[in-house]
DNA sequence: TTTATTGCAAAGTATTTGCAAGGCG
DNA sequence: CGCCTTGCAAATACTTTGCAATAAA
């Protein structure tokens, strides 16, 4: 069975990384684990295929790697939308994205500053979402 | 033998304690890491005392804990500095600061646009050095 | 004395790796 | 056919934890 993203990055088409293709787009949330992949589908697909597919779909560019400070990462589609930031909710886990254009001039005037040659960067605000902060309260 | 900062912070003096404090101070650098006290010390405290003293002095607000996206922990004097970011190079390790008000105010009001409630935040840029580029070029 | 803290070793956790077997092009 | 990928299980690396022994106030 041909598939377009493994085509399309020259990646060889096996059973695993298809899976792990068919997993994501069902997935009906924008951010995902490796624990999500994993428990959908639950069997037949090793674990470390897995964390190989998705290491190798993050280097190929097709998935991005969000660091929200946690023991494990959160990936989304790369091609999705550009450059932004995250604020992730300690309590319920909920990712909230947000794009400013300055910080990311201030970024790169620090870095031209300091003769820092940046090859990514993370701005991460760790909080709690109205939501949670209602349900608890 | 009594310590200034454990008193000040209402913190049973013990023999670890004393021991980390002493170690960070005579540390020629700012940012450190768990090893870089383990190293230091080498034997006499165990392991997980340190571990739980680092994380002890955290919680109380003597030290601030940097996540630089690897798998452990960077640690700075908090009182030292009001709040800033960091640029963390790969190759060597060096962490540079950088402060920056208008980052900062863009924070809260994205926010406060969405609801959300900060309980930290961190801007890391990685990258390499100037003087990394030099050397291994 | 009474409660907090220590040391040890074992556990934990997400992820990685070695290697033999199997599959894609 | 030849090389890449898979699956399994063991290994990593840092950090945490249970518990009995010890020390601080």
């Amino acid at each position: 069975m041909k598939n377009k993203i493994l085509a399309k990055y020259k990646i060889k088409n096996t059973r695993p990384r298809q899976k792990v293709i068919e997993c994501i787009n069902n997935l009906d949330k924008k951010h995902f684990t490796v624990a999500d992949i994993l428990s959908k589908i639950r069997g037949g697909i090793s674990r470390a295929s897995i964390y190989r597919t998705i290491k190798l779909f993050t280097k190929k560019g097709i998935l991005r790697e969000i660091d929200i400070g946690e023991d494990y990462f959160v990936y989304e589609f790369a091609g999705r939308m550009k450059h932004h930031d995250h604020m992730y909710c300690v309590k319920c886990g909920k990712i909230v994205e947000f794009e400013n254009q300055t910080i990311e001039d201030i970024q790169k005037n620090v870095c031209k500053k300091t003769g820092f040659l940046p090859l990514s960067h993370t701005l991460r605000i760790t909080g709690t979402c109205r939501e949670c902060r209602k349900g608890s309260k």
